[in-house]
DNA sequence: CTTTCAGACCTTTTT
DNA sequence: GGTCTGAAAG
């Protein structure tokens, strides 16, 4: 049902590099020394005719640092996938083997394709993300740190909210000052700890504005560390804190997890940061056999605290490091190498790639402009509809665009023209406030700790405010208040009744023995009348319970299931998730859910100056640089065909002018690299 | 204490 | 266009 698995058709003719004709092999039989033969294991896969020099250069290199330099399209993937196999060739256990990606998915898909080389061994392969790493290890090993296993994970928005409540606590609100807003603290903090840089100096670089409120907030990050630990709480950065923790102060520890993981691979790697660094660092410590894959033209998530100068600084952490590039692409057709080479030589700070292909042919990339916004929606559904009548398929069309917003009109337009589409990025079905309710009760049942998810389920009450919610919570932080019966009768006496049903229905969901599916059978029968009290478009909301209850059917434990939510919820956005059906849908997405997919088809729309880049980026050069490079994203994702799109005379808000000028990072192209055109209404 | 309502504010990308 | 905040009514 959630079926948005990337239309990954690796085409086996483009990918393999071309063998001379060699005739007819005539060897029946090699020669060897006995001690070479017995050395080398013997290997199925016939890696030199299935990779090119470089990509085998890379598979080979099995043992010590190896940083991978990986332009776009150039087989990455398939070089990772290569590797695992090689590795089990050789005898290596999978479990010992440990692949981290930017998503669980592409780990997933990565180790399929291994299965297929080397049979379902592959599966035991570890593969994740960082942070589901980081999970499955602390929850093991959380008492080392005096956590206990059955930690929460918060959200952006749970640490929103909790950020909230201290502000309020320690009284910062209060009016006529103007202190940082709850996403503003959330961020500030955060990146303090992903670039493991003093709060301080957070301020001073990025937040000048609240220099004179810097004591104030340093003392609200004390608090609000303090509070995740009182209360079993991790946020997302505690994750990677804490392994890195957990390794630095246990050394026997640390060993014994090197050893379990004897073969490290990283994937996106332009995109991870100095912890998740430090982690790889400390993992690889006695063995040193890492490699890292990535391309720092393709580095889009600084935002997140990373750093594409993490790539290049990788041999100075890893004496020794071999390094290797590969720079033929297997994607994409000439003209649209020649369009995003041009879109990167602009660029301040690279590295030099100089992407090749061998496939002839193909169509010039288009730069077309409208004469508004509508006209470009109505422009893109013809030119589907259009491709679809020359039997490309839907799921061979991807649009892209900035921000998740952009693509509203465009979204009215295909409905209408009965297009099916999912859409990626953006606003998430998990994100919804209806959603987030239930999570937070089930995740109370998991953790009698998590006053934070407490204080969201009983504001839901109705007569219940934040006085009361307080109220409840102080007794259950204090171990005064359980889940139990005499738990729901005190809980009545606090608040009203209310509370009291709320605790009962709680107790009914304790039982370990009660199915997943069940207690969330349970749960939505409960919170149904809350929620038609609650939002008015219910009936929509409804739809969602049961796409919640079908995705908890899957799961065997909360735990599990709770943990997966939080690091690996489903990435579609809300607006594709009720009709994703059917088999053939059009792709829309936002370019940072595009890494590392590909399509027949790209379309690229709002490159308007303004937009993409957008206003906020004109700030600063880094800003800047980065929209630069989500622009080479967004467009090395096409193989065949490419076009780029603006609406002009548009009225931007928040500069008060009419934006009418094509991306800054297209405009100039010349007309060689791509035929420029205009839509108008006729 | 809770709920409601009006005005201010700001608008990205995600584990 | 939606969220967030503060103040006043219930």
């Amino acid at each position: 049902m959630i079926n948005n698995q990337p239309p990954d058709t690796p085409s086996t003719d483009l990918t393999k590099p071309e063998q001379p004709e060699q005739a007819p092999a005539r060897k029946t039989f090699v020669l060897r020394r006995k001690a070479d033969a017995e050395a080398t294991p013997h290997f199925r896969i016939r890696y030199a005719d299935e990779l090119n020099a470089t990509q085998l250069a890379a598979v080979e290199q099995t043992e010590g640092p190896v940083l991978v330099i990986a332009g776009a399209g150039t087989g990455k993937t398939r070089t990772l996938v290569y590797r695992v196999a090689r590795l089990i060739e050789m005898g290596i256990k999978p479990e010992q083997i440990l692949l981290l990606t930017f998503t669980r998915k592409s780990a997933q898909e990565m180790l399929r394709r291994a299965a297929a080389l080397v049979g379902s061994r592959a599966e035991q392969v570890n593969g994740g993300t960082f942070h589901s790493f980081a999970n499955l290890t602390l929850r093991k090993y959380a008492q080392l740190l005096n956590y206990q296993s059955t930690f929460t994970i918060l959200d952006q928005g749970d640490c929103e909210d909790v950020m909230n409540l201290l502000r309020a606590r320690m009284g910062f609100d209060t009016k006529g000052r103007r202190f940082p807003r709850k996403q503003t603290l959330a961020s500030m903090i955060s990146a303090s700890i992903n670039r493991m840089t003093p709060i301080r100096e957070i301020i001073e670089e990025d937040y000048p504005q609240y220099r004179r409120d810097v004591e104030e907030i340093e003392k609200l990050a004390r608090s609000y560390q303090e509070y995740k630990r009182m209360h079993n709480l991790m946020d997302y950065d505690d994750l990677l804190v804490n392994m890195a923790l957990l390794l630095q102060k246990h050394p026997e520890l640390r060993e014994r997890l090197g050893e379990t993981h004897r073969y490290i691979m990283v994937d996106e790697y332009q995109d991870t940061n100095k912890l998740q660094h430090e982690v790889v660092r400390l993992l690889a410590e006695r063995h040193q056999n890492v490699m890292v894959v990535g391309d720092d033209s393709q580095s889009i998530y600084s935002f997140r605290g990373a750093n594409f100068r993490n790539i290049m600084d990788f041999p100075r952490g890893f004496p020794g490091t071999t390094v290797i590039t590969l720079e033929e692409n297997y994607r994409s057709v000439q003209p649209i190498l020649n369009f995003t080479n041009e879109v990167l030589s602009h660029a301040i700070e690279k590295y030099e790639k100089h992407l090749y292909t061998r496939r002839p042919g193909g169509a010039l990339p288009m730069v077309v402009s409208t004469a508004d916004e509508h006209l470009q929606s109505e422009f893109i559904v013809q030119q589907i509809l259009e491709l679809r009548e020359q039997g490309v398929e839907l799921n061979e069309i991807a649009v892209l665009f900035r921000s998740s917003f952009l693509s509203f009109d465009l979204e009215i337009e295909l409905t209408k023209a009965n297009i099916p589409y999912v859409k990626m990025g953006g606003f998430k079905f998990i994100e919804t406030a209806h959603v987030k309710d239930l999570i937070a009760h089930l995740r109370v049942v998991h953790n009698p700790r998590d006053v934070v998810s407490w204080n969201r389920i009983l504001l839901l009450l109705e007569g219940v405010g934040p006085r009361t919610a307080q109220r409840v919570v102080d007794e259950i932080a204090d171990g005064r208040l359980e889940i139990t019966r005499q738990g729901a009768e005190s809980a009545r006496k606090i608040g009203n009744a209310a509370v009291g049903e709320l605790f009962d229905m709680l107790l009914t969901l304790l039982p370990e023995k009660m199915s997943v599916p069940e207690k969330v059978d349970q749960l939505i029968r409960y919170y149904k009348p809350i929620m038609r009290g609650k939002y008015d478009d219910y009936i929509k909301r409804e739809k969602d319970l049961e796409m919640f209850s079908e995705i908890a059917g899957r799961y065997r434990s909360l735990n599990s299931f709770l943990a997966d939510m939080a690091l690996e919820p489903p990435t579609e956005s809300v607006t594709g998730i009720e009709d994703g059906k059917e088999d053939e849908q059009l792709i829309l997405s936002t370019i940072h859910s595009a890494k590392g997919l590909e399509w027949n088809t790209v379309f690229v729309i709002w490159a308007l100056d303004g937009r993409f880049p957008s206003t906020w980026a004109a700030g600063s050069l880094d800003q800047m640089e980065e929209e630069r490079r989500l622009m080479y994203v967004a467009t090395t994702r096409a193989k065949d065909r490419l076009i780029i799109t603006y609406p002009i005379n548009i009225f931007d808000r928040e500069s008060g002018m009419v934006l009418s000028k094509p991306s800054r990072f297209i405009a100039d192209i010349p007309e060689e690299i791509a035929e420029k055109w205009v839509v108008s209404q006729e």
